[in-house]
DNA sequence: CATTCGCTTGGCTATATTGCCAAATAGGCA
DNA sequence: TGCCTATTTGGCAATATAGCCAAGCGAATG
């Protein structure tokens, strides 16, 4: 039943876990408004210029950012637009964590 | 820029990590259907009943789902319908990946 | 052609994740 | 009460991830 399907779910894993990190969650929203390059991400997030370049590789090894070279810079961009959505979900999910940790202290106050 | 609103990517990366596992991925469309006790999950997955255990308390954990106790089976459903729409955008950077792979290999050929 | 700049890669350590087995827990039933 | 079933938890070893420093590398510039 699953194990059928296991690579299936593993590439789709796969891209999730790209975005699953705090960084490169703020490289793709940062990203969303228009190219970038390196040395304006790793400025913006404050790692060692090393960091940032693997987690831009991590995201570009999922297809999710593509990188153009200019120069002796390199610009970064959002390839699937579409990844937006996905924080509106997560945001709902927030908002339920939320209202259960307000409900937890009702019951707890009681 | 990205320090201040660190605690704001960070509680999203963890959502998206929760999600970011095959098997877990695989129990959420699952869910989707209806609720599944551990026991259903574990024989659709193939792996030891800790082992998907643990992945259900991850996703517990994660306010993705939320479990429901009768008699002595626990019961799982899922929270946040929205997640479908998810898979939707995996899709899309799933199907850019295959368009490079195949010019990669038009690329090739000449 | 030497140097500098922007970036990537290698190497390392610290930490986190995964998955199994074994043990603990809780409900149902004889 | 004692046993069986369903599930969770603890513990452990294997593997993966993260982030820093140092070294490498191509492009620009003097």
């Amino acid at each position: 039943m699953y194990q059928q399907r296991k690579k299936h779910f593993e590439v789709r894993a796969k891209v999730l876990k790209a975005l699953a990190h705090p960084s490169r969650l703020f490289m793709v929203e940062e990203l969303e408004k228009g190219e970038r390059c390196v040395c304006e991400l790793t400025e913006m997030i404050g790692a060692d210029i090393s960091t940032v370049s693997k987690h831009l590789s991590v995201l570009k090894q999922a297809g999710l950012i593509i990188d153009d070279k200019r120069g002796n810079q390199v610009f970064y961009q959002l390839r699937v637009p579409c990844i937006l959505n996905f924080f509106g979900c997560v945001e709902s999910v927030l908002e339920l964590q939320a209202e259960d940790h307000a409900s937890m202290l009702t019951i707890a106050k009681k």
